[in-house]
DNA sequence: TTGGTATTTGGCAAATTAACCAAGTAGGTA
DNA sequence: TACCTACTTGGTTAATTTGCCAAATACCAA
């Protein structure tokens, strides 16, 4: 592989680092329905606020999330629809066992 | 998240973390134009043939590839055709940066 | 300003992942 | 049999990831 190549794959594998761990993906099925604050997530996952937090960055980072501050919360929600069909396709080959 | 929520995102996780690397996803565009056996693998790749061995045999687990041996070559092929229009989707989300 | 709630950040320990080398296994050929 | 090639497995080390606690920050209200 040479540099070039190398980077493009580099590139897309952070993307869906950023997709694989059950807690994040529990996250991006739940704002699915629409934009939650972080307590609402806490709330749903069960575990420390601030790991929650440290999930929701690493999503961020990745540019699957996006967040706006109002009040004393701050808001998070998807920023593509498209992840749903993602996960059908990934359902289809999970089937297969 | 309780126990059966848990789960179906563990397994969900697994699939995707099985993706997670460059090597992986190059392995997985290179045999999208058919099967290939595993030196060709590592002629394109250029590491060791221990670490790509080693990353097929986590794709394998994780339902992503196939494996049969011929004589003394043993080739891999991909099992889901649906991955490649995944690679869009998250194409997608990239570009947004 | 003082205090309270919501969230992020720093730091640490445990667990997981990845790469290489070396050794083992499987199948083919002389 | 003895040897060669193709691949897998074992073992070690380094790097990364995860989760918790504690401390810091941001905003609001009294």
């Amino acid at each position: 592989m040479n540099n070039e190549i190398q980077k493009k794959y580099q590139k897309r594998s952070e993307l869906i680092k950023a997709l694989a761990h059950p807690t994040r993906l529990f996250i991006i099925d739940f704002l699915s329905d629409g934009e939650k604050c972080v307590c609402e997530i806490v709330e749903q996952v069960g575990v420390d606020i601030s790991t929650i937090s440290k999930h929701l960055l690493v999503m961020k980072n990745a540019g699957l999330v996006e967040s706006e501050k109002r009040g004393l919360n701050m808001f998070y929600k998807t920023t593509c629809p498209c992840i749903s069909s993602l996960f059908d396709c990934l359902e289809s080959i999970g089937k297969k066992d």
